[in-house]
DNA sequence: GTTAATTACTTTAAGATTAAAATATCTATA
DNA sequence: TATAGATATTTTAATCTTAAAGTAATTAAC
């Protein structure tokens, strides 16, 4: 392989190596302090940004996972009474899943946690190079979601 | 919080989004091509790196997964016989774990694959670019890592 | 208005993952 | 040389994940 191949090789490995360490030290957070998972937060962030709740196709299209996947986690959230399944008048098949009032206030503690720990593990890092770095990012992000467009022109 | 604060959260999300998409890509075609795993595929990687072969605990190390974890991945790898356990000479206790020639032969071809699918959906970032996020990211482990080891000195 | 196709969701089967418990072996010490 | 503690691995129980199959309800075609 050409030597810009293995450049692009070197800087996924490293984008991997940071993504999974400071993923796993936000998981591990989540577990010891609050006794849940990344997913149920991740379910539960998205319930956040839709206080009138989301259909349980509409919140597997927003996080990009499968159906059954949701409907396991929606599962064990109900449970615990975080969140719940209301219907849709109107269309018997489908369910809206939205936050209760405890979900709503369990997840605004752990969403201020949730940031305040990205601020802590990323301090190294001063404002102006984060911008910096994410925007750098969108363009990579970009290149790489056009890339896909010219390969397969039916997600067009 | 500080608006610092949100720029570091959103480099995160960022950061985030463009791992799991290249991440997804690259199970897709693992699986499509080649009907394996990445966590298959990454056992392989380290025991390629390792003609010798590599203990079980040596090899979740390497990983940074459990050992539990690894034992369900060889026993799959084994029963195709890419992989197999040889008896460490002098205790009884442990397993090394190494490519057979069959493995050793499929691995090289999903390696090289596996290079090509990343500078393909990289392709829009020069190699120079690359090389200079590569080494910007470098900084952001470390100042990560360091943080750490002033909070929790024990992992010294 | 019945039938066919589509849509929304759940269930199932398989693998990945972890923490914690269980096994088996080794090492050091009394 | 017993035995107590440490080490290497596997097993277990729970959650997460997907693809594929299954259920129920809606929409479209005729």
């Amino acid at each position: 392989m050409t030597t810009a191949s293995k450049d692009r090789l070197r800087l996924w490995l490293r984008l991997l190596g940071l993504t999974r360490h400071v993923d796993g030290h936000l998981r591990d957070k989540l577990r010891v302090e609050f006794k849940t998972t990344l997913p149920r937060f991740d379910v539960m962030a998205a319930l956040s940004r839709h206080p009138e709740g989301l259909k349980m196709s509409q919140l597997s299209g927003v996080l990009r996972v499968s159906n059954g996947n949701v409907t396991g986690i929606a599962d064990r959230l109900a449970e615990e009474g975080l969140v719940e399944r209301v219907p849709v008048p109107g269309d018997r098949r489908a369910m809206i899943l939205r936050l209760t009032p405890a979900g709503n206030a369990e997840f605004a503690q752990q969403a201020a946690a949730h940031e305040a720990w990205i601020n802590d593990i990323l301090h190294g890092i001063s404002a102006a190079d984060a911008r910096l770095m994410a925007a750098q990012l969108i363009a990579v992000a970009q290149a790489a979601e056009n890339k896909e467009k010219i390969d397969d022109p039916s997600h067009a």
